[in-house]
DNA sequence: CTTGACTCCCAAAACGTTTTGGATGAGGCT
DNA sequence: AGCCTCATCCAAAACGTTTTGGGAGTCAAG
């Protein structure tokens, strides 16, 4: 196979193949209108066949543009990642490598925080944006990049009192319907398996259960509070089954945490007694016994919708603009089915 | 939250408010023995107190070097590769980085080949190395690389002529022992239901089990090809099942079709009767029923070994140095122990 | 012939860093 | 004094692009 020979390596060079000067080249090639079509042509056709491109840091340099956006990758309990996350991600890098735009992924650095690992970002200006998940309510990355006016775009909102980018689920409304469906079946003991209040999805799912429960004139103490992990959940399932008013159904933060549920269900009492719903719709979700009902944010290709985000936070428009709430769909399975009286 | 204030943008900046020039900061900063040990302490407490990053772009452009690799994400079929891949990428980037790299994600974009890809990364000199996964046994990506002379590693072989770096798993010892392991059980119908031929790792494995098969004197026509995805495994095992000569156990090169192999024996007589075993140790198949026995890659941080010879790769260290071929281990669960003649 | 408009091209500056190749001055030695 | 060494510092070049601000030349209108 032919796979083209030595490459021109820079304008110069074609240039001066050509005839003609750096500028006129690189005007042609930019398809400025200040050049002949006979030139222009003449130009594309040498550098195709040299099978020149420029150099890729010049630009950057040139332009004081990085043509890079970073994604930061969250280390820390609950494992990586929301199922789709990869799949997020390459959609994400696709869209924006039609823009110019590469993506980078940051994990956090032994022994460095999320915000420092920001600021080596933004302050050596390696890239023009970033993408952040796993917000907390109150996330100080995302202070800093308001303070620093850098464009950026969450995945999952926050509390700040400044607008700022985001897609996230609407998961207050999520687990208020999926709290609300267990009452309607006839549960009255309710219990949410929750994540660490400090971030924010965890607490505005929270927000939904209790405030359904609020609603039905439930008692809201039916609670417990883990990491965001199998065994987070597990533990949580313990305790709650431990306890006099044991719950007959169980509302949990995350498809990680509504495993650990189910697996301490099965060991307390063969998992048959108790309702379980989760939310993420990991795809482990359909293996498991019974299989997981759960949610799952609703909208496709993701990955474009955060590339468009980003491109247009570039651009500088209003945060106002740029944030997405996504419904929540219920996913129906086999979990959530068992009676409200349980043995 | 005192975040720290405006940044000095640059070295003359810097050069400027020291009374120094630029040379001396610069030359300070990267710890230069011609610089005096009060001026260098005195540059270092300005830039610290500045905030100052050198410029990336600036540097980049300097050094010739794009502090930046990337890596091939397959958009093919078999869904995103590698059971654990997002945790390889992330340990791979973030080794990177403490090298001063970053790792930017590269997926296919519609339309475009995986070779225009490398093409536009190499020759617009947008990264200093490439990391390839999914090769196939003639890989046209590894070719051009070659012929380029560029660094590069690949997760899986070829069968390239010239030498290149690799991490792999010795497939062929792996599906050999599986497959003996059946014998030894007593099974003499044992098929192979394996991936498209002209990737190296489904070659391999194919060829694995074919060798034990002749050992044993078994015949090697109890074989299925298809995608390596579940509905692929799916469609394989309902042909193999179909067959007179029906086997009483499947060796499937990906967990993936293994997954689908189990459906189809769970629709054909409740799954009870034919031995499966498959290859990756996706997490999934801790909860299939039965649950997956599997085969895994040995050795631990991957990402970090991939950083680590990306690194050599790039400091053009031979590729003859840069080869690594880990043991497969067996994962013993459930669905291997069937027994060798079924109802 | 002059003027202005238009087309096509180009020299030079700029982006911010690293590196090259000295320059300067102090001090020691002969 | 003259010479060498050493310790510090710096001006300028270089990396390869994009962009600025014209400069020729042509042509039509005045």
């Amino acid at each position: 196979m032919r796979l083209g020979g030595h490459v021109l390596a820079n304008l110069k060079q074609l240039a001066q193949s050509l005839g003609l000067s750096i500028t006129t080249v690189s005007r042609a090639l930019d398809g400025y209108a200040d050049v002949s079509a006979s030139t222009r042509q003449r130009v594309q056709e040498a550098a195709d066949k040299a099978g020149y491109r420029p150099n890729a840091s010049a630009r950057r340099l040139r332009k004081q543009r990085a043509e890079l956006v970073a994604v930061t990758l969250p280390s820390e309990p609950g494992h990586i990642g929301p199922p789709h996350f990869l799949d997020m991600l390459s959609g994400c890098a696709e869209h924006l490598a039609s823009a110019g735009l590469n993506l980078v992924i940051a994990p956090v650095p032994h022994g460095e925080s999320e915000l420092d690992m920001c600021r080596r970002f933004v302050d050596g200006r390696r890239v023009d944006a970033m993408l952040l998940v796993r917000t907390k309510r109150d996330d100080e990355r995302v202070e800093f990049l308001q303070s620093r006016g850098f464009p950026f775009v969450t995945n999952g909102r926050t509390e700040s009192a400044i607008q700022h980018p985001f897609i996230d689920g609407d998961g207050f409304s999520g687990f208020h319907n999926a709290t609300l469906r267990f009452h309607r079946a006839g549960h009255r003991r309710i219990a949410h398996v929750a994540g660490p209040q400090d971030y924010y999805f965890a607490h505005v799912r929270r927000q939904g259960w209790e405030a359904a429960m609020r609603e039905c004139e439930l008692p809201v103490d039916l609670y417990a509070e883990q990491a965001p992990t199998e065994q987070g959940g597990y533990e949580a399932a313990l305790s709650l089954l431990h306890r006099p008013d044991r719950p007959t159904s169980i509302v949990c933060a995350t498809d990680e945490m509504a495993i650990g549920v189910l697996r301490a269900l099965r060991e307390v009492d063969g998992g048959q007694s108790v309702s379980v719903v989760g939310h993420d719709d990991l795809p482990i979700g359909a293996f498991t016994s019974p299989a997981l009902s759960t949610m799952r944010m609703t909208g496709e290709n993701l990955g474009r919708s955060f590339a468009s985000l980003l491109l247009r936070a570039i651009a500088g428009e209003p945060a106002e603009a740029l944030q997405e709430l996504h419904a929540i769909e219920f996913v129906d399975r086999d979990s959530h089915r068992r009676p409200p009286r349980a043995a």
